[in-house]
DNA sequence: GTCTATATTGTGATAGAC
DNA sequence: GTCTATCACAATATAGAC
């Protein structure tokens, strides 16, 4: 009876704290690597004590499952649908302009997803084998229905998700790459805008849509 | 006197071993991360006690400093230089050709690389800074030149070597994630050719080049 | 729900016998 | 040059006081 009425006061510390704490997670996820990141830097990073976290989360495996999940929901979001009766030209336009945004939003998930592929991909084969797989198998049936319909360019609509993939992505894992070879501290405003035109014009012509 | 007649077999073992230390390590730190792989889990993967590895390196971050360095050696190896008087066209198959072989036949390097510039850069930012910044200012201006003469479409050429650098290396660092897609165990001989093929066609048309 | 203290394990690195 | 034994330390995770 006591303590009745901060039931909903506690669940939205819960909340923040948790929040807090992935987010410091995936920034030191990023910098150090799974064995890297520490429970305790993880824990200085959220300015939380180290018991705290190992309270919300159990252990470091579940931080870092919840890390991936949570960017697996970003990635499944932020993509969006094509519309088959759009066309080609519209779909890849809409496309390419999702992943970059998505890129330059939220850099650090891109990385997370990218490195956690690189080393082996033991937490999302599953993932990719079930949700990524049909999701690719569907949108190149679309693809290859246009080209047959003489809509766009002879070119494999498989290689042509990965380019799509790789080139939209390269902006956010390669950023430190990119800044550094182009003399900058940071992306700009316009930078987004920028790339998305380049490779929306490269690419479209490249599939004989320009 | 009674050990004269050996120095150059020792040598030999010498050489042999950090070889495979190295090769062990390379597959160590793609698989674990740089914190992950143990000096314990690069002895077992190469054979060796560990405190011989520790003899031929003196501490973990040598073996890394190695590895990397052996790594960049194949970058600027494997890509070759750009002939100025051989026209856009032949310039962009030729670094395609080379850099889709590259990916193909050392994916470690390039992963290796891939998760190094992921997590901030920090033993190669003066590489990137120096070495690559130039390399890259350089070919821009020839593809500059070219664009000015009319010889190929108005693409930002820092963009289009960004594109080019990450379509084909996509197919090293994501290897597990494509594989996955398309249902198979391994890489065959053709699909080398079948990726040269695809990114060539796509980006010398998207360069207005077919 | 928060935090301190600590048990336990594993790692990098070295000393020293062969 | 090779390898065993060991040290010093850092990390995860838990127990239990508040």
């Amino acid at each position: 009876m006591s303590n009745n009425n901060n039931v909903k006061k506690t669940g939205t510390i819960r909340v923040q704290s948790q929040q807090k704490i992935l987010a410091a997670a995936r920034t030191e996820f990023v910098l150090q690597g799974y064995k890297g990141a520490t429970v305790q830097s993880i824990a200085d990073r959220a300015e939380l004590p180290k018991a705290n976290i190992l309270y919300y989360f159990k252990n470091k495996e579940n931080i870092y499952h919840a890390v991936l999940e949570n960017t697996l929901e970003m990635w499944d979001e932020g993509i969006g649908d094509i519309d088959p009766s759009e066309g080609p030209r519209a779909a890849i336009e809409k496309f390419i302009d999702a992943k970059v945004r998505m890129s330059f939003k939220y850099p650090e998930a891109s990385k997370i997803y990218a490195m956690e592929i690189i080393q082996g991909a033991q937490h999302l084969k599953e993932f990719a084998r079930t949700y990524q797989r049909k999701w690719v198998r569907e949108k190149a049936k679309l693809f290859q229905r246009w080209i047959d319909n003489g809509e766009m360019a002879n070119v494999d609509p498989v290689h042509l998700i990965f380019l799509i993939w790789s080139a939209t992505q390269h902006y956010a894992d390669f950023e430190t790459q990119i800044l550094t070879i182009m003399n900058r501290a940071d992306y700009e405003e316009d930078d987004v805008e920028q790339v998305i035109a380049f490779l929306s014009d490269l690419i479209l012509r490249g599939c004989g849509l320009k």
